[in-house]
DNA sequence: CCTTGACCTGGAGTGCACTCCAGCTTGTAC
DNA sequence: GTACAAGCTGGAGTGCACTCCAGGTCAAGG
């Protein structure tokens, strides 16, 4: 079950360029990948599911800085689980925070939308009466 | 019911601060706002609607090109409701994909709080019997 | 043997979205 | 009347998260 992948596969497969994985290495975020003899890296499913799980809260805003805090608490073992817990917990937090964001603002453009929908359809019948009321058609409203 | 807000009192209605609002000023994402004898601004109910929509699409994610697009056909007038429409529809969808990805996110952390809590017991259950097993509590599972 | 292409390193460069600064004017409080 | 806060401008600086680059090694194919 042990994968192998060259830097090009592991590329690929996470989704994540060669000049960032290699750049999360540098900074710790990932641990030296092993090395096949010619000095190449070599990703293994360890590196996948550390690199999955990264991808994952970064992707939904924690910080590079925040995401080295929370893999050296890891690494320095059990002694830090509860730290490592709430770290999670406040994540939690903060994703719940930008759904709820989100879906405020889909609300909105669902209202904006469907104004426009109805704005366009007023320029449909004003063009069929030969455009008489053109004032009429320029809603000048200053919300954006 | 018009409002005159000074710069300051503008910035801490909107939670932008001063400098990010002359900013968008500069950068055309608002009209230049209306100035008072002094030279100060000025800023009235049409700022404050606008600068909300502003802030709610770039907190999603919009980008700052994206709004001066948005702007710009706004300016346009009428006939560029069709574009507007389509712009928004597209943001629509990228929230949309946002909140699967938030979701799918908390539900790994919600697996990983879990675990994290569970583990905590076991430690805790450890150190009662005096630690007499400790590479056992030494959970040393590859993934973060 | 030579080219091609994937890989390596350390370090420099980029783009975005602000954020700060110097040097100025203006308005209010003591 | 003088301190002091708030405002103004144009332009420079910052921090983040990459992204690119020069200059090199190595392995396989023609």
């Amino acid at each position: 079950m042990n994968i192998n992948l060259t830097t090009k596969q592991f590329s690929e497969k996470t989704g994540i360029s060669i000049d960032t994985l290699r750049y999360y290495e540098r900074i710790g975020l990932i641990d030296p990948v092993e090395r096949a003899p010619n000095g190449h890296r070599c990703y293994g499913e360890r590196d996948l599911r550390r690199v999955d799980f990264l991808k994952r809260v970064r992707a939904t805003g924690m910080s590079i800085s925040e995401m080295q805090r929370y893999v050296g608490l890891f690494r320095m073992g059990n002694s830090t689980i509860g730290e490592r817990r709430m770290m999670l917990e406040h994540h939690r937090q903060v994703v719940q925070q930008q759904i709820q964001e989100l879906y405020e603002t889909m609300t909105l453009l669902d209202t904006k939308i469907n104004g426009y929908i109805e704005q366009e359809k007023l320029l449909q019948s004003h063009q069929n009466i030969d455009n008489l009321c053109p004032e009429e058609t320029h809603n000048n409203r200053s919300t954006y």
